[in-house]
DNA sequence: AATTTGCCCAACCGCGGCAGT
DNA sequence: GACTGCCGCGGTTGGGCAAAT
């Protein structure tokens, strides 16, 4: 027989992520680590799939990741990576320390793309669009540039070869700070993360997690006892909780 | 001021590769 | 070797928000 299923399908909460869910997941990734993503929910007292919680995790809650648009300079090495490596954003945010393959991937396709177009280049090829079988609504240079796009004209250099001039593209727009950053100070949870209180509260506070405001609601869900004890399902004792200390 | 429209992004879904049994 | 499940990845969706009307 093969493993056992990562989550139970019943009872797997889905959707926006609550404040205390972050604060659990938190609070026991950043003291036990990431060990196994299938405990990892059970584990920190969450009704969430380990699926979830990776992704929760990877993509917002990681202390280590930056916050806030893309830079200009960030911009330009997204677009040479995506010339070279297509559509693998896992890649391509590896070359972005601190941005995930998510947000770069939602950039792309939010910003990115659309400015490539506009400029006459084809974001999948990254060839002038002129130089393709372009469809006859499509130009082959932009006729009327939209003024915001100006200052990528000389920027958006699309590489051949090797990474393109973006650090130099990122001074000519330094004047233009796009939008300021989300600063850890508007974030409570992340205000939260940073704070000594947080390190102080690294308590491996189990009875918290039994305590779902939802299940007050809903009797039916009344059971986040079970629900915990149900570790034992997987095995605490064989899970090698070493791994917790 | 109320409603509509469009944009953005967090989160989910489904698939493929890899690993455990 | 076959089967099953986990993990990671890329694609897609839908809710929230701001701008436009």
């Amino acid at each position: 027989m093969g493993r056992q299923p990562c989550c139970d399908k019943l009872g797997v909460k889905k959707g926006p992520w609550t404040a205390e869910e972050d604060k659990k997941l938190v609070n026991f990734l950043l003291a036990h680590g990431q060990c196994c993503w299938r405990a990892v929910p059970k584990l920190a007292g969450l009704r969430r799939c380990g699926k979830s919680c990776r992704l929760r995790w990877t993509n917002y809650l990681r202390p280590d990741l930056k916050r806030g648009l893309l830079n200009e300079a960030e911009e330009q090495l997204v677009i040479d990576l995506h010339s070279r490596l297509g559509n693998r954003w896992s890649k391509i945010a590896a070359g972005l320390p601190g941005r995930t393959d998510n947000e770069i991937k939602n950039h792309w396709n939010t910003h990115i793309k659309k400015k490539l177009i506009k400029m006459g280049i084809d974001p999948i090829t990254h060839e002038p669009l002129c130089k393709q079988a372009t469809p006859p609504e499509m130009p082959c240079k932009p006729n009327n540039p939209p003024a915001d796009l100006d200052m990528n004209q000389q920027n958006v250099n699309i590489p051949e070869h090797g990474i393109s001039s973006a650090a130099e593209s990122s001074s000519s727009n330094e004047s233009q700070p796009l939008e300021p950053n989300l600063k850890s100070e508007d974030d409570p949870l992340m205000s939260y993360i940073l704070s000594d209180t947080f390190l102080e509260d690294l308590t491996w506070d189990f009875s918290a997690s039994s305590e779902d405001s939802s299940a007050a609601d809903n009797p039916a869900e009344d059971n986040s006892l079970a629900w915990f004890l149900d570790c034992k399902d997987f095995g605490v004792e064989d899970f090698e909780l070493g791994c917790i200390n």
